[in-house]
DNA sequence: CGAACACTTGAACCTAATCAATGAGTGTGG
DNA sequence: CCACACTCATTGATTAGGTTCAAGTGTTCG
């Protein structure tokens, strides 16, 4: 598959980025960045492009050979798969100010996974030969990119450990807390937390069918654990904390 | 859990490794140290320890604090996890010359998983700290770090990925010819191919338990495309790809 | 030779997938 | 603004895939 990547409304910004001090600090919160410079960071900013995309939009697909490395900017972004079945899985949500795309840029088989944009987005891309130059130019960029990947071999390792070994119903409580604390909202004046999330997704992250997904939200909405509807959850950690963490089940 | 971390033989040798010229270039082959001068690779050498480890010895245990970064010489490694139930996963195997341990020394949440020797092994080991040293001294070890990173986490997405979507038995399928291809050994004159590994420890590895992964096996070897016995299996890697490679199923 | 361990197999049970049908929200065009 | 189409979500009935429990067989090792 060697068709061009889709991203809407590429051509939208052919220039560099301008830099606001705004975005420099909001810069500065991503893991890449933390304790870079202004001056260094604007200077590596004067190679990105944004790229937006609107809903739906790919910014690359499973198979594309890797062209640049993103951060994403504003907007979500879902890494999918979609394997010889129909079947598809989300192997993670990019944040804000999150990157994405890069370990395929390394890694050398061309991209595993594909990056869709599930609203509308913007990301900042760099062309990813010049991401090796940055590496190589500025050591503490090079060491936050260590602990990144470092942290992110964890993150899987421990959510592989779950597909090994844990049930579905404990599976689906851990990914609504997991969820709820990186694209999760407060309530406000509650306890609770708001996941902007289709509940297919949900079921294509903890790999089960939408169906038996349902059924579990549907219980867990008896129980008043949790309240949903078309495409969002409200979720109360609490109780599902309790789900989550139980021995068998 | 701050037990100390059992190290069986962990006293036999304390100082610097001999450096033989063979020993130099085996690590060559090691994806950290590729493209290093011998000289280099001498130097770094003397930061290091040998540690032997004896059949069921641990390297370190999850929930340790990182002390040291290891490659194994010889032997061969388990990083296993065991959860909150009494299931294990086994979530890699290490072979020789793999560096194994170095993610935790950097993502910062202490060890995700135990490191268990499965028949009497060898690695060097680093203290931690002189690892950051080593990649900020060596661009080079840098770069191949990075790489080594990247292609783990894609490795990883792509496990990730068939717990999320195939059904047991392709599981079991895929993971033969991996593991084959990995830690096997080809029978003399034949296309088959030999793996040293428990059935158990199968089990662990795609997430099954050793009941249902028997039956799948017993039913291969009445279709001649594996033999096995206690603690070792023999595959023939062209039929088992047709049932890895089927859609459904 | 005996004990421990790994593996196998059968039967009952349970979890989750599949098939089928219905209801609810969202977006579009008249 | 409403009707329509479309997609997402729910629910019931059925089936399949895996687990669990239990018993038995073969290997290896002390």
């Amino acid at each position: 598959m060697t068709a061009a990547t889709v991203v809407p409304g590429s051509r939208a910004s052919r220039h560099s980025v301008a830099v606001g001090s705004r975005k420099v600090r909001q810069l500065q919160r991503c893991p890449l960045f933390r304790s870079i410079s202004d001056v260094t960071l604007r200077r590596i900013l004067e190679y990105a492009r944004v790229r937006p995309a609107s809903r739906g939009g790919f910014y690359f697909r499973q198979g594309d050979q890797p062209v640049e490395i993103y951060v994403l900017l504003r907007g979500r972004v879902q890494l999918i798969r979609s394997g010889s079945g129909d079947r598809r899985a989300i192997l993670g949500f990019v944040t804000p100010v999150e990157p994405f795309g890069y370990e395929d840029a390394l890694g050398g088989s061309g991209h595993m996974v594909s990056a869709q944009a599930s609203e509308d987005s913007a990301a900042l891309a760099w062309p990813a030969a010049v991401l090796v130059r940055i590496l190589t130019d500025h050591p503490v960029i090079a060491h936050n990119s260590f602990c990144l990947m470092a942290a992110r071999i964890q993150e899987k390792w421990d959510r592989l450990h779950g597909m090994l070994t844990e049930s579905l119903e404990r599976r689906v409580a851990r990914a609504l807390l997991s969820l709820g604390a990186t694209i999760g909202r407060r309530v406000e004046g509650s306890p609770a937390v708001r996941v902007m999330l289709a509940h297919r997704d949900l079921a294509a992250f903890v790999g089960a069918t939408p169906y038996t997904t349902s059924r579990i939200l549907s219980r867990w909405k008896r129980l008043r654990l949790i309240d949903g509807g078309r495409g969002w959850l409200t979720l109360w950690p609490r109780g599902l904390a309790a789900i989550a963490g139980d021995r068998r089940k």
